[in-house]
DNA sequence: GATGAATGAGCATTCATTCAT
DNA sequence: CATGAATGAATGCTCATTCAT
């Protein structure tokens, strides 16, 4: 990479990461162009050779950090050996939970800016070169013992409950802390996923 | 009442319809004070006599629309006569889902402002005079023939989890559209309630 | 006096007041008419039965509370019983000096309303019925056992001394605090008088 | 300079000149940073890449203008070779009393914003890279034959003298029109300067 | 590519004043 | 006399966007 490239990525980068800062501590409204540029220490005009507009900025932000919170979970969930699906869907939950419960500025970011099935489109059908999230958790299912009806019904129900339920409890404490809540919402999914499993064939041969 | 107060009235009203309807066909952001009072035919003035700025008249807004939602439920509820706990929420849920369903606007407007679980806040902590609406969910379980533990739990999960799910299905049809979504949806939603019964005695005495 | 009577001077009277005591808080130009009658607790309309305007208000409470000042320190002259003008003179400067110094918001708020010279027409072209207080002045002069010449130069020319340097001293305490300044101070206003004095004649015949 | 420099000077000059002219014709109050814009040919926010706001350009036009006033009296000094104490001082007041009585707006405008003591703060402790003005009066007062003491207190009470009963002068022409009340004026200001003279040491030795 | 001065439309907010009750 | 709801002109200020250097 030449240093004129290098130089272009790193002003890139400052950008990102000064509108993140803010987006999180004053709030996107409250967030004006100049501020960002002035922070990162860039001029005004170079904003605009590499972003549209602040919600152009804002978007490919809240897919980067919601993207990076599932390759994390994922990266650990090969290390961990688990095999059975409800124990590995749980396992991707509770690993993203974690990171937004230590981490309330992305939490806020993250839902405020997935305003609810939001997460869907960005999650689950990825855009990314590489296999998207979306087919890490199909292939997930497929390697299952068990078979499954509506996968597509089955995922979407399960992100959204976790989705929603997690905010409130993570920033409210209400109705319970989140690890008094996590039982509940663990044996709801659970719940989910034993009623997707097709009964007739109790487990798939081979 | 007299004549000045019929106007006041009048003109807080002729605000609250005229943001509405403009919230919800051009956005918030989008919104200056400056068109609502041009098409409610008031002053500039006269808009900061009702409301503090637009985010005051906004949650004014949400509340009173998200609780109209839910009277009317309830009210449906009560000609109906089903007494079964899980039929009577499902019957409720169904209700609202309906009305948003053949408003989209409607969803649209509270959804984007009633971020996740903030619907709770807002719709279960009423200051509505006669009662607030959680009292109303609240008797219905106590009323019912079975007990239930963790009742705030359960009633939480079950908003969040409808509340989120039917916006994507409603608005993006996707993973399916609502009607066809609706069987999963209300299996999981009885799936919750029974897992909140108390198992020991099966059915309170008397 | 009846009771309509009384009860508008009650209004005005309060409406006085409490504009003097926003003025001299937030300043005249951050007090709206909307303060004072919110905080006077009459309505807007009745501010306009007893004022012009905000500057109306403001141009009656400085003369009033000027005049207020120098008729106490006449009539602690009076009970002096202090004969020679140079005295006199430096008794009420003292006694005015002292009033604000021990009320700092009263000598804020009539210097930065008599910019410079303007004490002079509000105090000493009194239209104060019975005998204004420039009146007096003379009538000190003519009193005294010198004859004096240009007498309005003299008194001119002590009040606008007196009037600048006490301010800063008083409130910034530069260059020295008032009690340290006023030897200087004081020198200086008997220097005035006696240039004034006919050298001629020493002192009048009876 | 570059032509962007040059540019941004000739804005700021412009909009500085534009606003005493209006300043000093309409009044502070009465003149809007829309006015100021407008008259100065440039756009509203270029106004606030220079200026806080009104008081901002306000206080920087007082002091400018304050400044000059005694550089040029100064300078005039200095071509004139006095060089007795009194002599020198009253002829810097003399220089401004007539620069002000030549220019009414100036005076009033430097009046009304230099409430007072205020002058002293902007005029006798300066910022100006070439040794401060207050600075050029202790060098007179330093070089002249006599010694004084408590110099700051002097300088203190001539300036604040001067400029409260010049304004009344110049601009009433009351009690006496400004040439008729220097004579006065000066004997005070040599009166003054006379009783700071120490005794013990009639003059300075070499 | 990078800069940052300049722009000016756009917006929120204030507030003196009126007048029907 | 007193009220206070209504007015809407006035104004300060922001900020995304442009473009000459």
């Amino acid at each position: 990479m030449g240093k004129v490239e290098e130089n272009k990525k790193k002003k890139q980068e400052s950008l990102l990461n000064t509108a993140y800062e803010l987006f999180t501590t004053k709030g996107i409204n409250s967030t004006a162009i100049s501020d960002i540029v002035e922070k990162a220490g860039v001029a005004k005009g170079t904003f605009y050779l590499y972003f549209k507009d602040k919600y152009d900025i804002k978007d490919k932000l809240v897919a980067h950090k919601a993207r990076a919170l599932f390759s994390d979970a994922d990266a650990a969930l090969g290390r961990s050996g688990i095999q059975e699906l409800d124990g590995q869907l749980i396992f991707i939950i509770d690993h993203v939970i974690n990171a937004l419960t230590d981490n309330e500025p992305l939490l806020s970011f993250i839902s405020k800016n997935l305003v609810m099935g939001a997460l869907r489109s960005v999650l689950l059908t990825g855009e990314s070169s590489d296999g998207d999230i979306y087919d890490k958790f199909l292939s997930l299912v497929e390697h299952d013992v068990y078979e499954y009806e509506e996968v597509d019904v089955m995922l979407f129900t399960i992100v959204e409950l976790v989705g929603s339920t997690a905010y409130d409890s993570i920033i409210y404490k209400k109705p319970l802390p989140i690890e008094a809540y996590k039982p509940f919402l663990y044996r709801v999914v659970r719940m989910i996923i034993e009623s997707h499993r097709k009964t007739e064939t109790a487990a798939k041969s081979g």
